[in-house]
DNA sequence: ATGTCC
């Protein structure tokens, strides 16, 4: 009997308090028993609220689940009526990106050269809070005019031009750019002019602008890898078909839409809000943070146009982070050349085919995983493979480009986002030792731009990746076919001794 | 996640 996937019997002794009508399909629940082990209460609960909640059809959790806002970090819910930003979350268009030098792993052996690397890729983008533009030369200064352009259009053309990264890279988008629910450009200009204009954000926004091409804090982080492809001939074959190549150096980031999508998330948690409590509409479950807006009311299409620019300049943060990057790597390897393997969200909602409708489908820490044929690939280079699923899992004990696998369609085509965190930041920063953490990755001849490597960052502040990779594998949701291991971290960096 | 509360 397979024990790696169980459907959670939401009347079973898990939520045995919550009684649900028969109408309600259980939440289907990925994870071995390690994993399960690992959810606690409150992930169940909030999972069961967002499967209880208006309009939902589907809700999945991942191996990685853990509690959220509103619903967990790690879930999937689907709706083919309502949208809910909770389940969308704070970081719009929060994704992972993969860019593959012609370095190979031997030239970055020496601590000098990765040193080197390091301070190359620092100087041109920041971690932390603060603005990414802050050394930018003119050309490529983001400016309200400019700023405009990549909140309304994504990675269209002109922006990817006047900012200096290959045109070729927005084919390698999961989407490239997001438009209004109403397809048109005017729309999304139309909601930015008018929040400049009626709700005196245009000087905000702006200055928001200014964060493009830079990292931000928590955990997100860029990292050099070496590329190690699958034994399995299949597999190894698909890597290969999307241009990974043994030994080479990639660069693996995370990042989102910092402020600017941060700003547009918040506003709308607020304006949501206070319109359920004037018309007295009840929150699912009682929780205000599972508010949520009819697709098609002016609330929902407003969220929408609102999702989409966040989800636009999180597109070009990422694309313009890997084209300094890429410049970076040129300063120390003079002519070196990369290309983007793939760039995937974890923080959206997209329409999709599921269940023989069409849906708004959340994947709020959840990776889309469309297998070989699916509608949506099909006319793209990924249509007879399915498309790269970027999975980071800590420096230790290294990431993961996996393929996803007809077996897909139970989790809603999805799977999980990394590891997922399995204690809280102020557990990790009383529980973890300091030299025991960098004692760790200088073992694993790992080297950072911290003096020190966050402690609610370390690799056992998040759950043991091999466990969350099996329980991944063995439902038969995805393959992996290359994995990446760490030579250098970039990362927010911690103080000493706090 | 976020100039970590407008």
């Amino acid at each position: 009997m397979d024990t790696t996937h169980e459907m959670l019997e939401i009347t079973g002794q898990a939520t045995a308090t919550l009684p649900v009508g028969d109408a309600h399909s259980p939440i289907t629940v990925i994870g071995n028993q390690t994993i399960r082990e690992s959810f606690g209460g409150e992930t169940f609960r909030q999972a069961i609220n967002s499967r209880l909640a208006p309009g939902v059809s589907r809700v999945v959790l991942n191996p990685d689940a853990h509690v959220g806002y509103g619903a967990p970090v790690g879930c999937v819910m689907a709706s083919p009526t309502h949208i809910y930003p909770g389940p969308v979350g704070v970081d719009i268009k929060c994704s992972m990106s993969l860019l593959q030098t012609d370095v190979p792993a031997e030239e970055i052996a020496s601590h000098t050269v990765r040193r080197k690397l390091i301070q190359a890729i620092a100087k041109r983008v920041p971690t932390g809070p603060g603005r990414g533009q802050r050394h930018a030369p003119k050309s490529r200064r983001v400016d309200g005019s400019l700023g405009f352009r990549v909140a309304t259009e994504g990675a269209s053309k002109l922006v990817l031009k006047k900012l200096g990264i290959p045109k070729a890279w927005a084919d390698r988008c999961e989407d490239s750019h997001h438009t209004a629910p109403d397809d048109t450009a005017d729309t999304l200009a139309a909601r930015l002019e008018w929040m400049g204009r009626e709700r005196d954000k245009l000087n905000r926004i702006e200055s928001k602008y200014r964060q493009l091409g830079s990292y931000g804090g928590g955990n997100h982080f860029g990292e050099a890898e070496v590329v190690q492809l699958s034994q399995d001939p299949i597999y190894r074959a698909i890597a290969q078909q999307w241009g990974l190549r043994e030994g080479a150096v990639a660069f693996l980031s995370h990042c989102g839409s910092r402020g600017f999508g941060h700003d547009l998330a918040m506003n709308q948690f607020r304006s949501l809000k206070s319109s359920f409590q004037k018309q007295g509409l009840a929150f699912p479950a009682g929780d205000p943070q599972l508010v949520y807006a009819e697709a098609n009311s002016s609330a929902g299409q407003q969220y929408l146009c609102d999702m989409a620019m966040g989800a636009n300049f999180a597109t070009v943060n990422h694309l313009l982070i890997n084209a300094l990057v890429l410049e970076s790597f040129q300063d120390v390897f003079p002519g070196v050349r990369g290309e983007l393997i793939y760039f995937i969200s974890h923080n959206i909602a997209r329409q999709e085919p599921l269940d023989g409708q069409t849906q708004w489908v959340h994947r709020k820490g959840a990776t889309r995983a469309f297998p070989a044929g699916h509608s949506q690939l099909v006319g793209t280079e990924f249509e007879k493979t399915g498309h790269p699923i970027l999975l980071p899992g800590n420096p230790r004990d290294g990431s993961s480009v996996m393929v996803a696998l007809p077996g897909a369609s139970q989790s809603a085509f999805s799977v999980n986002h990394g590891a997922g965190r399995q204690m809280s930041r102020t557990k990790a920063k009383k529980h973890l030792s300091q030299t025991a953490i960098d004692q760790d990755l200088i073992d694993h001849d790992i080297i950072s731009n911290c003096r020190v490597f966050p402690r609610d960052e370390a690799p056992d502040a998040y759950k043991d990746f091999n466990q969350v990779m099996s329980s991944v594998t063995e439902a038969g949701l995805a393959a992996e076919v290359a994995s990446l291991k760490a030579k250098f971290v970039l990362k927010d960096g911690a103080p000493a001794d706090d």
